[in-house]
DNA sequence: TATTGTTATACTCTATAACTATA
DNA sequence: TATAGTTATAGAGTATAACAATA
């Protein structure tokens, strides 16, 4: 069974609000390592309370999304694909596998590699989660404008696309 | 002593560049923690690079420009200002410390608190260090304009940060 | 009673080495 | 010889509970 991160938002938080600490990270606010990570921290973390109904962590989702998407993919095509490494992918799909999700056929052009699709109840889920993770981007759009989004998505691509 | 994280980028790479497996990640690609995740780790992979040379990794990094910025500042505000629990800094503070690079004086309102300030060791350090960061940056620019790269900060800032 | 700093500890995430079956 | 999938395992990152000293 998958376990769900619990990562509670607040652990990391004062455990009482603290008396107004000014402290300065003007400089760390010019780096982009920085304001990425936090960016997509603050994300992941909407992510992982809508994901919960459906027992999806990000990277279980990334996988399902893929397999949806790419019906027959691989174990090393996912792995290459989210940078996963072989060894770490095999448990998630396991317990993907082990809830009805997905299902393993052997590879037609390939006997070592086996095919991954997604089962009845895969696709079922899929459609609900997919269209709850597209929903969150306009959840984000509170903060930020449609334009702002779709600009803040493709500087983003440039960053860490090569070509 | 602090250790390096590994962090081999070739490590969840193929193992041979495959046969061009054309997957369709375009699902993924519309979501923005998808691809803030992976601008952060992009980002993050050449700024450890950059930062081996000072031995330091991004969050110690953080850890040693907010005290740089910040003379004198306490645990307490740097777990806060950093999301970092207050258990999981201490090995840090006490390998900075081991390291000549930062001291630790009582503080002057609060019996309980530590005030954490720099050696002269530490404020040699970071001025490479920080100069080697802010170089990142434009080294980003390489993919990016500077607009845009004012750009992209901006509009992160305006996800993570409340307000 | 509450907070700072700390220890001990557990769980998750990421990484390496090595094995098997097939190519 | 090389690759796909797997097992075992080690290391780094992140979380909770509980304690002493101070507020």
């Amino acid at each position: 069974m998958t376990q769900l991160r619990t990562h509670n938002p607040d652990a990391a938080r004062p455990r009482k609000p603290a008396t107004a600490a000014p402290i300065d990270a003007s400089f760390l606010e010019t780096l982009l390592g920085y304001n990425a990570r936090r960016a997509a921290l603050a994300v992941i973390e909407v992510f992982l309370e809508r994901m919960a109904p459906y027992g999806l962590r990000p990277v279980d989702f990334s996988v399902m999304s893929l397999v949806t998407h790419n019906p027959g993919i691989t174990s090393r095509q996912l792995c290459t694909a989210l940078g996963i490494l072989p060894p770490n992918l095999v448990g998630m799909i396991n317990a993907l596998e082990g809830r009805g999700l997905i299902e393993r056929k052997p590879h037609p052009h390939d006997g070592r590699a086996l095919g991954i699709h997604l089962t009845a109840a895969g696709r079922k889920l899929m459609q609900e989660a997919e269209q709850t993770a597209a929903a969150l981007e306009g959840d984000v759009g509170n903060r930020l404008s449609p334009a702002e989004l779709k600009t803040l998505i493709r500087l983003l691509k440039k960053v860490y696309k090569p070509g």
